[in-house]
DNA sequence: CGGGGGTTTGAGTGAGCTCAACTATCGTGG
DNA sequence: CCACGATAGTTGAGCTCACTCAAACCCCCG
């Protein structure tokens, strides 16, 4: 990943969805941080640790999940590339769920207290960081509504296709065919499914000829049609706001190469 | 309600939140803003709306839902007195959801730009209306939750307490006994679940002794019970960072009764 | 005292669950 | 290079929680 600095990616995020001067991209870049390799199922963050950290995932991906009294677990929002993956860390005293690798990943951790510092100290900064804390809630809001009211086909349609665009976005594959960095059984914990129902969802959305697999090979054969079954708007990604992201990041690949 | 400037009651909440100085709160207060009375069903915001306002509930009761495609209906949260209802709108151009008045309420509609400019303007005010975003996001986390993997009986469970504990921080009611502001139907609506199932479940938790119901008013008999049940933590609240605002609100009313 | 919204109850159905077995894939060490 | 074990995916059979449909019932308000 060349020479850049690691939070490169974090500056490039923020101006992309509210535009920073030189200087607050500096600022950004400056922040104090730890960068860490984890490996798949590595826990980032255990829920009701003392927060310290916010963390910017620079490759791979993760997610957040609580767990139940039942014992069974509810996974709240998968994160890649770019993603801040606990902003709430900054200013919440103690983190409300857990934060995990889903794939190998490299974190850059970021003290809480330097971000609000610098939030403080730069306007445009904070604006950026807390429109990026109201698109989380966005997705949030989207996906209480895909577990509470959707069926298993019409909610299993909807996160691949919203994965499919966030992949897009992100640079790292094209809204026709991506790799979905999961289990069965995660996915049914993402869905509020048993990974059994899951397996005979995707099943018959293969079947009906909307998706191909291939191991985790997800191809999107015809996605005007999943996205109607999925009931799939994309307007609660709002990524318009962040639309130059993989054209840099592609550009960039694209210059390295040479 | 007295004298008291309508935003007066935002500039407390913020700074239970985050505190903020004479001038911070001076500013809130100077906000511009229309005032409106709205009758129970009235819609706040419309999904799809251009966003230009963001709107403090001053008196009653709202919330927040989506449709999804077979028509049913997802409430993914419900606001009372002190709550700002779509801090999202001063940010991001169109609703992605929609707000309607449960009960007759009052309204203080602020223009979002006039909230970004006193943000940009005001650090520590920035960082309490952020602040208030995360919290709108642990509170969405959780509901996903809920709504995912828990059964009718915990679920309900959980969202009684919930209400419990926040009409108390708001000074409405004791966590013992408050009035409830919504139809089965529209429980339902929040749970995920039918009205049938709804009344259904309702009925079990009162046979078990746990609560009791009269009209719309909920007594909870056992909280110990109920929050066992509901495998409720209320830590997702963040209780403690606000826990002024009731007391604030409770002297207020005694001072005016005198 | 009649109408309308909300609540309650019953009966039957079905989407998604549980339990359990079997298969496929892949990394590792002999 | 193969055998093994572990992890993940697939399939079947039966069950259950929550849904649908439908009919009372209740209560408030005009």
């Amino acid at each position: 990943m060349s020479e850049q600095p690691a939070l490169e990616m974090l500056a490039q995020r923020l101006d992309a969805l509210s535009p920073l001067d030189e200087a607050d991209k500096a600022a950004i870049v400056a922040l104090p941080h730890t960068l860490r390799v984890m490996k798949a199922h590595e826990y980032i963050v255990r829920e009701g640790d003392k927060a310290e950290n916010s963390c910017l995932l620079r490759s791979g991906f993760a997610s957040r999940h609580k767990i139940v009294a039942n014992g069974s677990r509810q996974i709240v929002s998968v994160h890649m590339m770019g993603d801040m993956v606990n902003l709430q860390n900054s200013l919440l005293k103690t983190a409300d769920h857990s934060v995990q690798a889903l794939t190998d990943a490299e974190v850059a951790f970021i003290p809480g207290k330097a971000i609000v510092a610098l939030a403080a100290a730069r306007p445009a900064i904070a604006i950026a960081m807390w429109l990026d804390t109201l698109i989380d809630g966005a997705v949030f809001r989207e996906w209480i509504a895909n577990v509470g009211r959707r069926d298993a086909k019409a909610r299993t349609a909807h996160v691949l296709c919203e994965f499919a665009l966030r992949q897009e976005r992100a640079g790292l594959a094209t809204r026709n065919k991506y790799d979905l960095p999961m289990t069965q059984e995660q996915l049914g914990d993402a869905l509020g499914l048993t990974s059994v129902h899951v397996n005979r969802t995707l099943k018959a959305l293969e079947e009906a000829r909307l998706i191909a697999r291939d191991k985790r090979t997800v191809t999107i054969a015809d996605w005007e049609a999943l996205r109607k079954v999925g009931d799939f708007d994309p307007s609660y990604l709002f990524l318009e706001l962040s639309e130059e992201i993989a054209a840099t990041r592609a550009a960039a690949e694209l210059y390295a190469q040479h």
